[in-house]
Order: structure tokens, then C-alpha cells, then sequence
DNA sequence: GGAATGCTGAAGCATTTGCTTCAGTATTGG
DNA sequence: CCAATACTGAAGCAAATGCTTCAGCATTCC
């Protein structure tokens, strides 16, 4: 199974518009600092904070040559993002195929209520 | 901020490992707010917000009948996040596969160097 | 009817986010 | 050497987040 806390990054990480355009424009290839921020109305110091977010996410890989630091895709950590959909797709798609069919089999029941005592402070 | 693109709205709500959890647990099936809220340790009205945000964002639907509330998936939007994944997974899985055979491709160049004027108040 | 159940809403609060500006440090080009 | 370039770090700030508590309001059970 995965780890819930990378995940928490890597879906936050995705969850802002400005570094998923830039995930989606590292996709294309690797792109300096500068050149991964000129499309965007932002300071470069925003864009840096970003940078760092999606690499402490394992999204992006980053190496300085020079005074030039060159981003690029982690296409690792996008597929195990990925593969939580698929993983959890296949339940639901299973359950909505049988609601098709027939409308409930016996082996499986939608969630018999429990008897749900308030679980606070015990 | 500026606007809010449901991807966005989708990613922030799977980036919450709470909400998360919700939603693998209603891949099982509809679930009653209490019941949804059982596991965690945290108030039913937080449960309430998560949900909530849950609904606005597309991921699951509800409904009231007497005084419960019935969470359900809404499979769709679901698909939509996984689609941004599939979309994107063919560029930087096409261009890894280059990588692999021949070095560079003369119709794709690796982001030539642009002369990133600096952007800021013009 | 009265109590328990299942939410629902509002207010408050500590923390996090996404930005800003300003000041710095290397590196590179002329 | 000197200036431009490409970041990098720190401080600060408004807004958002994720919780809390308390107070309701239907609905269902006894």
C-alpha cells in the first residue's frame, strides 16, 4: 500500500492551479526557474517557494548547475498518485456494475447501520 | 483567489487524509454521516465540514431522509481527477521512452534557454 | 409528551498557505 | 573589475483551513 503522508503532499501539491500548470509544463521536459516562472504574474520568490513545495512532495527533482537550477518531473511519485485512483475505481466501478445487474447480492450489504454510540471523549 | 477549477477543488479535498479515508470508505458503498464519522477522532461537526466540502467539490453526493443523511460517491468527478493523470502520463511517458532509444529528437528541443525578461510590475 | 438521535450553524481560534518585499549570495558576461 | 542574472532566505501579512464548543432543530423511539 501507499503512504498516506506522502500522498497528503503530493495531492496538495496538485490541489493549486499555479504548480500543476507548472507540473504540466514540466511535462514537456526540464525547465530552469526563470523559464518555469515567466508564464505566471508572480514574484520569483513565490515561484521558488513552489518549486521547493513540489520537490519536498517528490513530485520534481532539481539540480543547480551554475547559478541555474534545472526542475524536472519525478514521473515515479505522479504514477502512485495515479495508481490511488485506480486502485479505489475498481470498487466502485464493481459496485455500480452489480446495482446494474441485480440489485443487491447477499454477500455484500450497504453498510448495515451501526449502532454508532458518540465516540468522543469516551 | 482567482477562480476555482473543480481539479482544484478535487485535489484539495483528497489532500485532506480524513477526507481521504472518507472517500475510500464510500468506494464500499453509501454511509450515514454518523457512521461515516465513527472512525475518526474528531467531532461530527467537523465530519459535517468535511462533508460538505466533499459535496461542493463534486466528489460524493447526499441525501436526507427523516433526520440521516446518506453520503454516496459520485463516480464522475472521481473520473475526471484520474483523466488529468492519464492526460498528462503520455507526454512524460513518450518522451522517457526517447530518452531511452536516442538522446534527442531534432522536432522537440529540451526548452531552449528564452531571454526571461523579468516580468514583475512592468 | 419527553428524551434520545442525527445532524446543522455560528463563532472562535491556532496554524498553514500563498503571496509580498527587501536584502542577500553566487555565477556569468563584457 | 563591475554589472547583470538567477536564484535564495527572512520577515510579514491577509486569507484559508481544520478544528473546537455551544446552541439549535427536526425526527424517531419509548
Amino acid at each position: 500500500m501507499l503512504q498516506h503522508s506522502s500522498l497528503d503532499q503530493v495531492f496538495h501539491a496538485l490541489a493549486d492551479p499555479t504548480r500543476r500548470a507548472m507540473v504540466e509544463r514540466l511535462a514537456g521536459g526540464p525547465v530552469s526557474v526563470s523559464d518555469l516562472a515567466a508564464p505566471f504574474p508572480v514574484s520569483l520568490s513565490a515561484i521558488g517557494q513552489h518549486v521547493h513545495l513540489l520537490e519536498s512532495s517528490g513530485l520534481v527533482r532539481t539540480s543547480k548547475v551554475g547559478r541555474v537550477r534545472t526542475v524536472e518531473l519525478a514521473p515515479d511519485v505522479l504514477a502512485t498518485a495515479e495508481q490511488w485512483f485506480a486502485s479505489h475505481r475498481s470498487r466502485w466501478e464493481r459496485r455500480l456494475d452489480r446495482l446494474g445487474s441485480l440489485l443487491m447480492e447477499p454477500d455484500e450489504e450497504p453498510e448495515p447501520p451501526t449502532k454508532s454510540r458518540r465516540r468522543k471523549k469516551s
